[in-house]
DNA sequence: TTGACAATAGAACGACCGTTCGTATCTTTT
DNA sequence: AAAAGATACGAACGGTCGTTCTATTGTCAA
């Protein structure tokens, strides 16, 4: 790896720090460069403009993501441990300390959604992916025999995706105490209700 | 009412619109004036700092919501009735065409929640009171023999406040058309789940 | 109608923003 | 070691930001 390309990537690590906390418009060149002591010019030149930066730090957001949660629950063996493992992953990744702020994906998205441009198309598409790849992980355990086959799954994905939101809220906004066993709860509720009857006991 | 006021309430108006789509941070001054054909400086003393324009909004953002929502589903009679007006209500204010970008609470909330200062207070203690609404309707769902005895009332607030935030994330940055379905069926889940044994049929 | 005061305008401020450009310094290759 | 190319710097740009003044206009009661 080049030189250039460390650099990248130190710049990169820390936006995605900072936009954790300050969302993505909340990044500012200048303070990022004093921050790694370099010289503003020298860290725009990296990526042609604040977008391209941005882009940069959501493109680093989803593999991440990737990386951490998704790959890591296909160990599991397919079914509802593989999605205990994944949501178990996904909380976890709401509190990693790279990410001091939350997931830096849903702060972009409330940030971005009533927006346009490259930025948002983005964050649509990996979003619409997740749920995608969540619904699929659904009836992956609806073929295990262990959900109810007439189960929705994108309603699974949803209801899914809903609970993590809710943490989030709750854990970052309201800083409820309680707030995984909340989200615990809500899930173990989800899977219950999506349980084939015959596992249901 | 002076002249003083209403200017006051034009302005306040138009920056609740505008900080839908592109948050309180997102607000300026300066265009605020431009559309509303006032001077910066003019509008500027009606508020005294930018941060007292912010919270002026998320005042207004309260008030609005305790009068679009909660307000309404009062007169419904107590108990699941209630509720589902009131989450009836709760997306149909999140579609509030005076709120374009959606529910300014919400944007704000992800906006904010991890900076310090007067405005993050009042969204964590006016989120804080809205789930403790959304728990004693609960409460009083079950003392109306509608709910079984044993749930957990600030369970029930918790994943009633996640089904919005998802339906507001389907909704916002997906588009996805069924978005109201999706959140009108998890809302259904919960309420199915919570209803005393006599009444489940 | 006049006098007191509220309401608005206008110009200017320092600070920071993203961006451009010419120059220097490092890396890497030959 | 020298040439070529990648990296980084420093200064400056036009703009916008929130904010502060002073001056002017408008409102409203006496």
């Amino acid at each position: 790896m080049s030189k250039g390309d460390e650099t990248r990537e130190r710049i990169v690590e820390r936006a995605f720090r900072l936009a954790s906390r300050d969302g993505l418009s909340g990044l500012s060149i200048g303070k990022l460069a004093t921050e790694l002591g370099l010289s503003k010019s020298g860290l725009f030149a990296h990526f042609g403009s604040k977008e391209g930066l941005e882009l940069e730090v959501l493109k680093a957001a989803a593999e991440r993501f990737t990386e951490q949660v998704m790959k890591p629950a296909f160990t599991a063996p397919r079914g509802v441990a593989r999605l205990r493992k994944l949501f178990k992953g996904w909380l976890a990744w709401a509190n990693d300390p790279a990410q001091p702020g939350g997931c830096v994906i849903f702060a972009a998205s409330a940030e971005l959604d009533d927006t346009e441009g490259p930025q948002r198309d983005f964050l649509a598409t990996t979003q619409a992916g997740l749920l995608a790849a969540l619904a699929k992980s659904a009836r992956i355990t609806i073929e295990a025999g262990e959900f109810r086959r007439d189960l929705d799954c994108d309603q699974f994905a949803f209801e899914m995706l809903g609970v993590v939101y809710a943490y989030h809220h709750a854990r970052r906004l309201l800083r409820d105490p309680k707030a995984e066993l909340r989200a615990k709860n809500a899930f173990e509720r989800l899977l219950a209700t999506s349980v084939a009857p015959e596992n249901a006991n």
